[in-house]
DNA sequence: TCTGGGGTCCTAGGACCC
DNA sequence: TCTGGGGTCCTAGGACCC
């Protein structure tokens, strides 16, 4: 058995543990630049505001409805999440940590009532992080995460499913008959794996509900949409496909974009961007003890605005493998100096480090080679001194870019909150 | 005026080989 | 003029996730 914890918004249930006067107003977090919504509270849901809506689109609900808007914290929400995983470790066994907001933890050899003991570790994170959080428990990831949905619905939605199913819910211990009817209450959309795309071709077949495609046959849907379908199917079914993933392999290639604040046209800025995306992208590498053979970066016009189009990238391999920030930014600006083209509003760029490998692999052979050995002590001594007094105390330059302000970074100063905490009595007042 | 960032997996089709 | 079958590798693009 397999328990999916998750914390309900996360971002604005995490600004709001550190601004408790937040709680139960419609709040929401917005993204890089202050673009768009990436996480709501139940009252900004409850005034329509969707998933990913443009912050310009909705920011009249400010002035209307009180609706609080906050810059994204990355580093708070990591935090965070750092605590909220440890404890719900507590769960089981074995835990898999499965994005910033959300982990699996097995439930194997586990006594005793599983919903009392999910009960019990959901109120220990909500007393002691002040994050509240849902627990689904099923035969299966797919179902856990479905029984997730019904424990969040049941709280959130009152009627769409039975309301003892709240916050925790646990799919793997009831009659079939229920779990079927639970299925049925519930959108094809809704199931984990179904995108847009996909839940409109089901809807065509006729596949309307989480239990018309648990019961669908597994030869058509193989057939037809293939095999990532016919696992979700068979997880629907009680058959684990996807198994728990305790320790994730090092990532495959990194990235590090970014949409511009305001569009950027000239090749000095460009470059700039570039630098300063390399040289986070290479510090991730390094984190994971990796290097990278080849260096992709692209930039591109808006898609949402009228105009002349632009959009390249361009692959630059590198002479042999590094995690050498200097070698990195070299290769992205050699690469966007080949695809500049002058004239265009660009909106976003970014650079994508590829053909990843183990660093200890490489060691042997280039522990012969004095000038390998200084790069290596060069960048782990930036990578300390840079985590010791702050990301960016220490860089490297690149020719054709300065160290004025990056006027690519920020659109301009709306990162101020329609509304400011006053500290002394935790009451939100009005900027 | 203003639309995120960072990943993974699968498939189809082309190139190439025997 | 006639021109097989099967395998692998790579890449681009699509779809999904949070």
């Amino acid at each position: 058995m397999l328990a999916l914890l998750d914390g309900n918004n996360f971002y604005v249930s995490s600004e709001t543990v550190f601004r408790p006067a937040l709680a139960g107003l419609p709040v929401v977090v917005l993204s890089n630049n202050d673009g768009c919504v990436i996480s709501r509270s139940d009252a900004a849901r409850a005034l329509g505001i969707k998933m990913g809506a443009p912050w310009f689109k909705v920011s009249h609900l400010a002035d209307s409805d009180g609706l609080v808007a906050l810059s994204a914290n990355f580093p708070l929400y990591g935090d965070i999440s750092d605590r909220m995983m440890s404890l719900a470790a507590g769960l089981g066994p074995a835990q898999e940590i499965y994005s910033i907001d959300e982990c699996f933890v097995s439930l194997d050899g586990i006594p005793g009532d599983l919903v009392d003991r999910a009960r019990r570790v959901r109120a220990r994170i909500l007393k002691w992080i002040g994050i509240p959080c849902c627990v689904g428990i099923g035969p299966t990831k797919t179902l856990a995460k479905l029984a997730n949905h019904i424990a969040k619905n049941a709280e959130r939605k009152p009627g769409s499913y039975p309301a003892h199913l709240a916050q925790v819910c646990h799919l793997g211990a009831m009659p079939q008959a229920e779990l079927l009817d639970l299925m049925a209450s519930t959108a094809v959309g809704e199931v984990w794996g179904i995108g847009r795309r996909i839940e409109a071709q089901l809807q065509e077949a006729n596949i309307r509900t989480a239990r018309d495609l648990a019961t669908a046959d597994v030869p058509t849907i193989r057939q037809r949409w293939g095999v990532v379908l016919e696992r979700t199917v068979r997880e629907l079914q009680g058959v684990a496909c996807l198994q728990l993933d305790e320790q994730p392999a090092p990532k495959k290639e990194i990235a590090c974009t970014r949409s511009f604040g305001h569009p950027v046209t000239t090749l000095p800025e460009l470059l700039e961007a570039i630098t300063e995306f390399a040289t986070r992208a290479a510090v991730k590498l390094r984190d994971q003890q990796s290097l990278a053979n080849q260096v992709m970066v692209f930039a591109h016009t808006s898609p949402f605005r009228s105009g002349p189009r632009f959009s390249r990238s361009c692959v630059t391999p590198l002479s042999r493998p590094t995690a050498d920030t200097r070698r990195l930014v070299a290769a992205g600006v050699a690469g966007m100096r080949k695809i500049y083209e002058s004239g265009y509003l660009l909106s976003k760029a970014g650079v994508m480090l590829l053909d990843l490998q183990d660093d200890k692999i490489e060691q042997g052979a280039l522990a012969l080679e004095p000038e390998s050995k200084d790069q290596t002590v060069l960048m782990g001594t930036l990578d300390e001194v840079n985590r010791r007094y702050g990301r960016g105390t220490v860089t490297v330059g690149s020719a054709g870019t300065s160290n004025k302000p990056r006027g690519w970074e920020m659109k301009q100063a709306r990162r101020t909150p329609a509304y400011t905490t006053d500290w002394n009595d935790l009451a939100i007042t009005r900027a």
